[in-house]
DNA sequence: CTCTCCGGATTGACGTGTCAACTCTGCAAC
DNA sequence: GTTGCAGAGTTGACACGTCAATCCGGAGAG
């Protein structure tokens, strides 16, 4: 079938689809944060960390082992850190076996806040993305979004040249 | 069927599925982003509103109608607009018709950046969303996202209790 | 006429994200 | 040993978004 395919800029059609698809996803990520932050003040970002700190043992990862396992930049996260301590969701310490690391710890406070705002966001979820598919439809995000994953990490393009 | 589908947490697999529906639209908008601006030294916002203001009549579009184009909300148009104006973009000035009114403009500059950002934009975006998709996925797309937005405009929930 | 209210727009404060520059310590080269 | 490089983390500057407060000029109520 005709590769010019691959040459061509996108039609109107295309287009409208793509403008559709990345702001449906942004009214989503909008929405979501904005109910998580009116029920129990905490932003995307604190549930995201909070999330994987509760997980790990003793409350506690890594700083570098956090900034991978959510996928953020080292800045950001030292940046989203300097505040959530400053709430006193999260503490920092030196690292015991590694001199350069440092070791994030939730605080009682920053679990007990995390467990609070869990199951309103878990509803949210379920409320604004989930209910509004079919279990069949679900299945299809599913492929889709694993096809254009798999196109992503193909093209690095951007960002890391690894 | 069981509609105590309304009353449950969401599933490990569905809150899988969500998650990396919304990572996945949160990498292709970072990339797009960061191509726009080292091809052509726009944000994706200077570029909405470039986009708008070009195709308007007289390349001019009254304040409050852009924000409704873009669906921006008005304090963060001001904002932008602001920091446009300073980088030579876009001009404001008085409304003739109307005396609360401004009238936004696209200046040559404005215009002529727009234009160069364009073409690497419309490509970049065939390259990393269209070209990831047959043309059967990409009707997926569009029916999933019209299934989303449906349910999304059901529900206000938050922000406008319009 | 004055007072109040309304709608368009702006502003300031603050949280968030990115980029580049910087600090600090260990380790390897020489 | 000192030079310098690499990795972990921080910092500062700046763009971006949101919220609440504000400014301003017209329209009605009295």
């Amino acid at each position: 079938m005709n590769d010019d395919r691959h040459r061509s800029m996108p039609t109107a059609q295309q287009l409208r689809i793509w403008r559709n698809y990345i702001e449906t996803a942004e009214v989503l990520r909008t929405r979501l944060a904005s109910r998580l932050q009116s029920e129990s003040d905490l932003s995307a970002g604190d549930y995201q960390v909070l999330l994987a700190l509760t997980e790990a043992e003793g409350r506690t990862v890594r700083s570098s082992e956090l900034a991978d396992l959510i996928g953020w930049e080292r800045s950001r996260l030292s940046h989203h850190l300097g505040r959530m301590e400053k709430r006193g969701l999260i503490g920092r310490q030196a690292c015991v076996d590694d001199v350069h690391g440092i070791d994030v710890v939730a605080t009682d406070a920053g679990a007990a806040a995390f467990r609070a705002g869990s199951v309103p966001h878990l509803r949210a979820i379920r409320e604004l993305f989930i209910d509004a598919l079919t279990p069949a439809q679900l299945g299809e995000v599913e492929d889709l979004t694993a096809a254009l994953r798999r196109h992503l990490e193909r093209d690095p393009a951007s960002g890391d040249g690894r």
